[in-house]
RNA sequence: GGCGUCGUACCCAAAUGGCUAAGGGAGAGGUCUGCAAAACCUCCAUUUAGCGGUUCGAAUCCGCUCGACGCCUCCA
């Protein structure tokens, strides 16, 4: 088997080779060298944001679930117009500003359950690097210099718009490109390096003060951190074009190799069927939507559940219903936990389990098809959850399944979440609480048995009266 | 206008030429039970936006129509 991704570069699904070679094993590759597009810190992040950060959590978990080691960078943009301009009209500096949406953003991933990745380079530390690239460029005569910025010429790379097959496409009609534009040479040239107005923050450099073009950093920072060409490039699918057309243009024009060999981008999330916006009002930060209630595991399990290059259709209903597909899986581990003593193994477990996770990494193999997993894996819960009502399942048996999830949630995340909330549960007064009721029931003291119950449920206790005896668990 | 993605049950969502069209939610029955709740089990698309074509065979390929969305401009 073989782990194959779609790639905006080729137009199909390939085969992901790390370094480029073909090995027998997974275990044989080098580490995957991935980068992916991160956050401009001039805001709050929003839910559309978090699809791509999720998606890239899941690509790199799933890497690793594989055998495959990783190496996988993510930038923070920390000096554009908008940072800059949020910076002056809040009169403090950039980095006070930047500083202050970055700690935000990580706050974030940290409660979507992202891991954090290995690299996280901020365009302004990176300074000297896209200096490197530009200086490469203008001595190789590709770029030009005008009223102190720096412009990339497209017209003198050969490969310009094969990432977004602009060969392809026309120039809508109609469309002006003159007034502001007279400086550069063709009206697609893209500034590597900005002249700096006055009163901005800036760097010194061979071409005057000045600061990063939107580009440059990102292949900046993928030359500084791993030196050749990488493995994987991802972002959103708006930044095809023209942002990661243009990192091919700079990095490949700069160093003649393969910048990219595998570009995954990742489809947007609609709301309420339309594209995010402030007018509409369905612009939503994490923070929203945790206000009114939605913790973040259901949030991580909807982003997640949808095949990345679908363009996914965030409502609050999904919400519930991702929130009652995870209610499906606790239930699961908590049928687990009260597993009677005396049930037999079953002998025949193991050959659940192998097929599981045949099935499961056949499916994800093939282009990530997390949604044909996830089905597989509650066809899984379905099979379980039947030979345990049938107490055909032993306390091992148990134990193993739980291992099971353990592992398979290095890939998913939201199987144990980690509790984000205070825990501050009384396990000793519940039992006792519970055993009371047990006596008052035999008692057949009704009246006290459904106000124990009351009260507990009160305090979020559920208690399930089964066959075996009664169990717990926090309400939903 | 150009380029592209998509339209599968009440909702979400797999399956891209071939056994009965996954899975989740909702809903309906059942088991358990003092009651309730929960949990579990079972059922739930003769049919894949519409029309036409190719084929022994199509949700899947081709054409047209209708509809949604994205990119072409800052954007995950």
């Amino acid at each position: 088997m073989t782990l194959r991704i779609h790639n905006t570069l080729s137009g199909k699904i390939d085969e992901l080779i790390p370094g480029g070679e073909k090995r027998e094993s997974i275990s044989d590759y080098p580490a995957v060298t991935i980068y992916s597009c991160g956050p401009t810190v001039y805001s709050y992040a929003h839910i559309g944001n978090f699809r791509t950060f999720v998606f890239n959590d899941f690509l790199r978990r799933y890497l690793k679930f594989r055998g495959f080691e990783v190496n996988h960078a993510m930038n923070i943009t920390d000096v554009d117009d908008k940072t800059i301009s949020g910076a002056n009209k809040e009169n403090i500096s950039l980095k006070e500003y930047t500083d202050r949406y970055t700690e935000i953003f990580f706050e974030n991933l940290k409660q979507l359950n992202i891991e954090s990745v290995e690299h996280v380079p901020r365009a302004t530390e990176s300074i000297e690097s896209m200096i490197e690239i530009i200086d490469k460029l203008h001595k190789k005569g590709l770029a030009y210099e005008n009223e102190g910025s720096v412009y990339f010429s497209i017209s003198k790379f050969d490969g310009y718009g094969k990432l977004s097959r602009l060969d392809k496409r026309e120039t809508r009609t109609g469309i002006r490109y003159d007034t502001d534009e007279y400086e550069k040479d063709d009206v697609r040239d893209f500034a590597l390096w900005k002249a700096s107005k006055e009163g901005e923050v800036s760097w010194d450099t061979p071409y005057g003060k000045g600061r990063p073009g939107w580009h440059i950093e990102c292949s900046a920072m993928i030359r500084k951190i791993f030196g050749k060409t990488i493995d994987i490039h991802t972002g959103g699918v708006d930044l095809i074009f023209p942002h990661h057309e243009n990192e091919i243009a700079q990095s490949e024009a700069a160093y003649d190799e393969k910048f990219v060999r595998h570009w995954i981008h990742v489809e947007h999330l609609l709301v309420e069927g339309s594209k995010m916006s402030k007018s509409l009002g369905n612009f939503y930060t994490l923070k929203d939507i945790l206000d009114r209630g939605y913790s973040p595991r259901s949030i991580r399990y909807l982003l997640m559940s949808a095949h990345y290059k679908k363009q996914l259709n965030f409502t609050f209903a999904g919400l519930k219903q991702a929130d009652q597909a995870l209610a499906r899986i606790d239930n699961l581990i908590i049928n687990l936990k009260y597993v009677k003593n005396e049930n037999p193994d079953h002998e025949g477990l193991e050959k659940i389990i192998d097929d599981l996770y045949k099935n499961f990494i056949n499916s994800v193999d093939d282009d990530l098809n997390i949604s044909k997993g996830l089905g597989i894996f509650f066809e899984f819960i379905h099979t379980i959850n039947t030979l345990l009502s049938e107490n055909r399942l032993s306390k091992q048996n148990c134990a193993r399944i739980i291992k099971v999830l353990e592992d398979l949630d290095k890939v998913f995340g939201f199987i144990f979440f980690p509790e984000n909330g205070s825990g501050d549960i009384d396990t000793e007064k519940i039992e006792q609480l519970i055993k009371e009721r047990s006596e008052a029931k035999k008692n057949r003291d009704f009246e006290k048995a459904d106000m124990i119950r009351d009260r507990l449920l009160e305090k979020g206790i559920l208690l399930e009266d089964t066959r075996h005896g009664t169990r717990w668990k926090k309400k939903r």
